[in-house]
DNA sequence: ACTCGATGATTACAGATGTAGTCGTAGCGA
DNA sequence: TCGCTACGACTACATCTGTAATCATCGAGT
């Protein structure tokens, strides 16, 4: 699957979220700060199509857009992208970090070790 | 702290592994595969250097180069952010996620249990 | 029928990145 | 001393990404 930047990220969530849209209604979806111009919104749009990740069907002379990876399989990507850079493809070692930095709260550990248990059984 | 490419990120992952060294002996130690240039791995030092990621003395009229920032460091942000961009900043999601997706075998799951479990203590 | 606005397509341009060639020069070997 | 070679600096160029303007056109309203 092709990569996806940050911007156009923030266009995949919008389609995400909600599906199918036109282009202005996506643009009327992205948040405020990026203070995105129609044409921007477009374009992200035509790039996406292009990399295969977002789908359009014809409306009349509009287009409707819907995504046509799943969140998850592009998350799932990113992570394991994440691993194999930084990690060697191994998830302890990023939780072993996460936790040395500080990113693990006690809640944090509890609700994963919640989640580990219930995978065993 | 800068972003770094994933050819980048191959000459930095040789200086973490062994610094000070030459330009030369960077090339001679970036992996096969790469089919690098002298003049390429140059100017992946030249742009890591200009980032402030990897820092250089010289000597002679050569130059001696060592990462400027840790390999943990780096590490940190990337996970920030792929924890940010997919997963609203928290860790959970990321390992129920992966442990959807079959990419958490039962042996990583006694390992992340004993490392819990020890963070506790 | 005609104009105007919205729409996708096309073009533009700067910065980052991957990849590598050229240039000026300082030092080493003959 | 003189030329070659290795070094960093600079230049080159394609692709990707962020951001946006322009263009041709189709349809809706007058």
């Amino acid at each position: 699957m092709e990569r996806i930047g940050d911007a156009e990220l923030a266009v995949m969530e919008v389609l995400w979220n909600d599906a199918p849209l036109t282009a202005a209604e996506v643009a009327g979806r992205v948040p405020e700060d990026r203070g995105w111009s129609i044409n921007t919104v477009k374009t992200m749009l035509s790039r996406l199509s292009a990399k295969g990740v977002v789908a359009h069907e014809e409306e009349g002379r509009r287009y409707l857009y819907r995504p046509a990876v799943a969140r998850e399989d592009y998350a799932a990507q990113e992570s394991g992208r994440l691993l194999d850079r930084m990690f060697g493809g191994r998830l302890t070692p990023l939780v072993a970090h996460l936790a040395e930095r500080d990113r693990l709260s006690p809640k944090d550990i509890e609700e994963i070790e919640a989640l580990l248990k219930a995978l065993k059984s």
